[in-house]
DNA sequence: CCGAAGCATTGTCTTGGACAAAAATTATCT
DNA sequence: AGATAATTTTTGTCCAAGACAATGCTTCGG
């Protein structure tokens, strides 16, 4: 083991480069010996040493994976090939509407500016009231950030920082609305698998200006205890968030028992990225491919369950 | 694999009780070899599937093995023993000042109250202000919450939604506050290998009442991108978070690597409930064994920074 | 009472094989 | 054609046992 070397920004070893990369200590040997990539350096006890530029190669690997390449398509490729498919695959809205806003935050993340980054999450925030600043701001800033994150144009503590501020925007903003004791009654919370959080924070921000009493339990809740909380809390509504990176095979299959386990009249929701790769449609389970949708699926909720005669 | 049994509650898989208890793969398989315990019944292909008590007992070893002691001299020991071990840690301030505020919270929980938790944490917050509230209400709170969840008493979904809450509160909270370009400025993170965030915010919360400029990445950032964030932030202090889980010797090396990259009149702070089992003094780091050390430290900063005279 | 050396304990990494799970492809039936 | 089912390919996870690295405790020497 080395910290002191991973610190001075040399070599890397296995537990490092999986924290680094998302990739399992297993999948990362498992590639060595199938496709002869990543092939480390060892040390003088054989473990094996990562460098900087083959870890770089691996998180561009992965990013690409977690919209739904597979590994054996582009492991081959340089890391020029990598980011050439990268830029691809977002290039399409580029050039499209404004991406004046988007270049000015990330502006700020790179002149460090934390006041003024809060300024102008917080004032674009007040001009375009909290829903539209998620579905016309946050959702394309959030891509703009992850592209230039990859490509390199942004370092992790730029990212980090634009996260954190933007969660306590947004925390803030939602706190502001007074508490109802709303129908319909919402919970959020992700699988265990699903560490991030900040979808479950953006579909917040979009249910509770229509009158929703969310109750967030924040990320990774076990199946068994989703349960239990939408019963405690007579929830109407459970709503799941996925990021890209989740497998959908597992999503399908713990979204299918998770409806055998609720009670018939509770609708249960599954949103974020990889919502969008899902081909079966799962009875009894609404799909939200994006943020717009939810606000879609809460009406047609409201028609359908209290109707306008009531 | 299984989602499907996993879901039903009644055997997990290994990855599953990695996640629920912390313990690596290689560990439970390494424990299995050596002490006998856990001993997961085989399905049909040979994987391990653990059952619940197996699990529960693992996360309760855990827990004390975080607090110092060693798996050897427990992993023997029967569910009750380790319970009492657990207790016998923690008896001392049991019966002490007013744990009647402690048996509320844990009330409204159980009733799954949202509204009323809710108010009664911004109540005792309003009524104590920021810093008393995190010194006196939160940080025993958050123990009752911890031993009440490790002795069954509380569902998962019920501290999920206690911490959520409590974020919640604390953020708003901390927002309020005026963000003066103060000084000093204070940079605030965990290592790659700490996801918790819950320490950071509470810090915050006692430092920005006392005029400090707060920059918060959030969890999980690389040294060598503290130390690029410190700098591109001119930081005044670096600090560090850890919970009791973290590794000693291996936050020790990192904080003097880190020490070593900044820049030497920047201060280093390591805060946490892992800082109380270190030993040795790292030069040049301070450590924070509980959160009201914080505000001494400040205060210390500002004699020796900022001399009276100025 | 402190620090170093030695010893016991504990955790991480290794290999290569087996097979489970997911996705893509092909075949079959409306 | 368009869906559904079966098959094949690809990919990921688990296993075993061994090696040894890392940690913490104890004893020894100052």
């Amino acid at each position: 083991m080395n910290p002191p070397v991973a610190l001075q920004g040399l070599l890397l070893n296995i537990s490092a480069v999986e924290r680094e990369t998302g990739l399992s200590k297993d999948v990362l040997r498992m590639w060595e010996r199938r496709y002869g990539f990543p092939k480390p350096q060892r040390d003088d006890s054989g473990e094996r040493q990562y460098s900087v530029p083959e870890v770089s190669k691996l998180r561009a690997i992965k990013r690409l994976m977690d919209v739904g390449t597979r590994p054996g398509k582009i492991i081959g490729l340089s890391a020029e090939e990598l980011n050439a498919q990268a830029d691809a695959r977002v290039a399409t809205p580029r050039d499209a509407q404004a991406p004046v806003l988007e270049r000015d935050i990330l502006a700020l993340l790179l002149s460090h500016d934390v006041t003024g980054l809060q300024h102008a999450l917080a004032n674009q925030l007040m001009r375009q009231g909290l829903q539209r600043f998620i579905l016309d701001t946050v959702t394309p800033l959030n891509r703009a950030v992850g592209d230039a994150w990859m490509r390199g144009e942004l370092q992790i503590f730029e990212e980090h920082l634009y996260t954190e501020q933007l969660q306590a925007v947004l925390r803030t903003s939602i706190n502001a609305f007074p508490r109802q004791a709303g129908v319909p009654r919402a919970l959020l919370t992700t699988f265990p698998n699903e560490p991030h959080g900040l979808g479950l924070l953006m579909v917040e921000a979009l249910l509770v200006p229509e009158g929703v009493q969310c109750i967030s339990l924040g990320p990774q809740t076990p199946l068994e205890d989703i349960r239990r909380a939408a019963l405690a809390h007579k929830a109407h509504i459970v709503a799941l968030s996925f990021s890209a990176a989740f497998p959908v095979r597992q999503a399908a299959d713990a979204l299918t028992s998770l409806r055998r386990l609720l009670p018939q009249p509770m609708t249960l929701w599954a949103g974020g990225e990889m919502t969008r790769r899902v081909r079966k449609t799962m009875p009894g389970v609404v799909l939200i491919p994006d943020l717009a949708a939810s606000i879609n699926a809460l009406r047609s909720w409201r028609t359908h369950y209290l109707p306008p005669a009531a």
